[in-house]
DNA sequence: TGCAAATATACGCCATTTCGTATATATGCG
DNA sequence: CGCATATATACGAAATGGCGTATATTTGCA
């Protein structure tokens, strides 16, 4: 675990808003992040690039869907700094949260 | 408090490593700062200043010495973040403690 | 006032990072 | 195979940030 890596990912607005949502949802797919953070798909898997190569967070395909969800094997202070994204982001959480919600046509897990 | 510049200030090495000395110093100041990370000056002044700006920080005179310590306000997710820190640098935490320990010359403090 | 110590700032220079757009890859299905 | 969906990557441009060196500022004291 590259401590500088870790804390260049959460460096960037865009990749703390990421975090916040797997955070709070546990994992969540490319199109569902592009969705609730309104933004370009392109934009979304770079930053989720970064995030891979810094060993914060795993992916997981199903079909054409990729997911992605944090490390289990974070050391305990990259978890504690993680945990604190949601309650940092305040407001832009709640926003992006909220379009993840109403988002139509969410894909459906086959497994966990 | 910006959200943004707390994740700048911390995604500078230097600045995690002067951080992680006040989370468990309390207050230091510049010279004693600059003989524990083994770096020039106007360096440690330079990043002192980037962790004032940002709010997390907060000076206090002394003659002509400025001790610098964690700001009293901060919100509790940028508490817990700065907690993180000494174990995040780890190995380098520890030689930068040493090297303020075995430090010639350490100015008195007046007041806490 | 004049000097010394401690600290802060100014100035280019260089490296890194992010962005939008365009395109490439991968999977599922008929 | 051929097409559609979902995702990843390549590219140049623009902005940002850290660095070392030199210098300015502040304070204490003779």
């Amino acid at each position: 675990m590259d401590t500088q890596l870790v804390f260049d990912a959460v460096a960037d607005a865009t990749r703390r808003r990421i975090l916040a949502l797997l955070v709070d949802q546990g994992e969540l797919c490319v199109c569902e992040l592009t969705a609730a953070l309104d933004d370009i798909q392109p934009k979304i898997s770079r930053h989720l690039g970064v995030l891979k190569d810094a060993g914060v967070v795993i992916p997981r395909r199903e079909g054409t869907w990729m997911f992605y969800r944090l490390s289990p094997s974070l050391p305990a202070w990259a978890a504690a700094l993680l945990k604190t994204l949601p309650d940092a982001a305040a407001a832009g959480f709640k926003a992006d949260l909220k379009r993840l919600k109403v988002m139509a046509g969410r894909p459906q897990r086959c497994a966990a």
